[in-house]
DNA sequence: ATCGTAAAGTAAACCAGGTTGTCCATCTAG
DNA sequence: CTAGATGGACAACCTGGTTTACTTTACGAT
């Protein structure tokens, strides 16, 4: 194959990426979360009151889809759900203590991943490479893309 | 939101190259083929005879599945199934003029999206990144990944 | 004050794209 | 020439989502 397809690098490296990150995991002998729940933490970390309809948006799902995922974190332990401040029908989504442990123990393994590929090309290249990767994402989205969200 | 991870800015980039092409396609008015359908084109177009069940290592999915897949481009006429030149069990998959014509106006418009790319951060610079991102990949195949195939 | 519409949540039916399990026909090694 | 392996087809099932429909609460305009 020549010139592979920046397109098909993208996702392969995408993939041999979290297969690495769900292989350490795995190790640990953790529950392998899937992405989805992953970018529910990032959001839930951000801080400020979530609710299921404003996750389903920023996952690009359906509130129903982002209702159920919210549902296994809690049943995990991962999240709670308490009334929602202002709005009596709404529930309040937040990260429990075990939640935030999950997510900055898996930002350590995402160092790990990243230095790896650092050790073949060295910290500069990857870094030129993140922010090569940054300027397209950033072009696409604001170029009006209804919802920039992951393949997964 | 500090340094994105690169993870997910590789998942980004390629949701964000895909959206571009699917949109293009749809301006054609062309009918809209999943990744899978463009893995097996890539594969087809390497020619030899392929089986259902070699197009299901390759997709890495169950043979039952790459058979639905391939019975799907076959209605739409972008692909035969022909018998086996050698064994009678089997069948043999193979591109039509329609699939070959497909998979080269689709290139064009892969060569477009890198382009708008390069537009943003210069050829050398898109080259650079191309490298690096295929260093990884190798690196990460060699390592004995059971089967590296992109997400979908 | 209250009425009408919008919005959050929940439930149920359905769908797509895969899986596993089973079976038959054919191939191939001994 | 027989026994086990393999390609293919069919069917049942699983998962993660969608759509549709309904209840309850919020809230702006009259």
């Amino acid at each position: 194959m020549n010139e592979p397809r920046i397109a098909f690098l993208l996702a392969m490296a995408h993939r041999a990426m979290t297969d690495r990150l769900h292989q350490w995991l795995a190790e640990e002998g953790r529950e392998a979360l899937r992405p989805a729940h992953g970018y529910t933490f990032r959001f839930l970390a951000e801080g400020g009151v979530v609710t299921s309809v404003e996750l389903g948006q920023r996952l690009g799902v359906s509130k129903q889809a982002a209702t159920k995922i919210a549902a296994e974190l809690e049943e995990w332990g991962y999240v709670v759900r308490r009334p929602h401040p202002t709005d009596g029908r709404a529930r309040a989504l937040g990260l429990t203590q075990r939640g935030l442990d999950y997510i900055s123990h898996v930002d350590g393994l995402w160092d790990e991943a990243e230095a790896e590929w650092a050790a073949l090309i060295g910290p500069e290249r990857l870094e030129e490479t993140r922010e090569a990767i940054a300027a397209y994402v950033e072009h696409a989205s604001a170029k009006g893309a209804p919802l920039l969200r992951p393949v997964w």
